[in-house]
DNA sequence: TATTAAAATGATTCTTACTATCAATTGACA
DNA sequence: TGTCAATTGATAGTAAGAATCATTTTAATA
């Protein structure tokens, strides 16, 4: 499954129109994967391609495409929403760490939650078709500083 | 462990003093148990008891009750910080069910997640401290509205 | 290809959750 | 009770993001 060759149809499918803003900011998404940009940073990078492109066309992209499943919106707690291109038809999420120290973000490739998930879902009666999970905690190299002979 | 008899030793632990209006905040926030309230909403109930008290102290000190650990932020994608008072010495979380159609928020009493962290502390040498986690989906009510027969 | 209606854009203003500032007040300790 | 650092309330300021609207562009049709 190719994002490029569906785009225009996901778009279609719901009314909207493909142009080349929206494939600037969808390019540019898909040029940073592993990064975790905020839509102003996303603004910073369109611009190289497409420099009379505004602000708000880049919110208003930004929020189409986490519509149509194309990217995940995260936050981190710093006031802004950030994007990253999302897996795409996989139900497959990864997770993120954040080390309280230095502030570092890493990836959790694995999901894992399938279990949970499933309990949840019978205990609840909630069918859940998505989830968001942050772990909290200190990363390996401030572990290390703050014992350095262990 | 009662939060009120040691309310006063975590403040002076860090320097801080116990004033009515500190006292006032965290006494909303044990008054509303299970409900996920914005500071504007617990300025609004703080002032019946406190009605001298200003929003920007219920900001400063909504803050310092989450660095004390005391309560702990939420948020629901709404544009603003929610809080709830936090399980306080237990390393047990509840998590949140938000419906996509209805909004209603639930509560999963059960953590659940040990085991994924355990996986998660071995493979990234990620010491794991705290998490948040949210599943999305579709609410027992709003499932029954769109599948009546079923 | 030309026509056309609806959708999208960019410039700009507006909203609002939250922060910074600061003079006045209050709490903890001696 | 007196001292002084911490805290408060009022107010102004900040910035992410939403709303507005005249102009432009897209995609379907002829
Ligand atoms: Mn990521
Ligand atoms: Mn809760
Ligand atoms: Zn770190
Ligand atoms: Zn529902």
């Amino acid at each position: 499954m190719n994002i490029n060759n569906t785009f225009k149809d996901m778009l279609k499918e719901k009314g909207y129109k493909l142009t080349t803003q929206r494939r600037a900011v969808l390019d540019v998404l898909q040029n940073h994967i592993g990064d975790h940009l905020t839509t102003e940073e996303i603004y910073q990078y369109v611009k190289l391609q497409c420099p009379e492109i505004g602000l708000a066309t880049v919110y208003r992209t930004v929020q189409l495409l986490e519509e149509l499943k194309i990217i995940d919106r995260l936050t981190f707690d710093d006031g802004c929403n950030r994007y990253e291109l999302g897996t795409f038809g996989e139900d497959h999420h990864h997770h993120h760490l954040i080390c309280d120290f230095c502030g570092q973000i890493f990836e959790v490739e694995e999901d894992l939650m399938d279990a949970i998930e499933i309990q949840v879902e019978k205990k609840y009666k909630f069918q859940v078709t998505n989830h968001k999970v942050k772990f909290y905690g200190i990363c390996h190299q401030c572990h290390a500083k703050k014992h350095p002979t262990s």
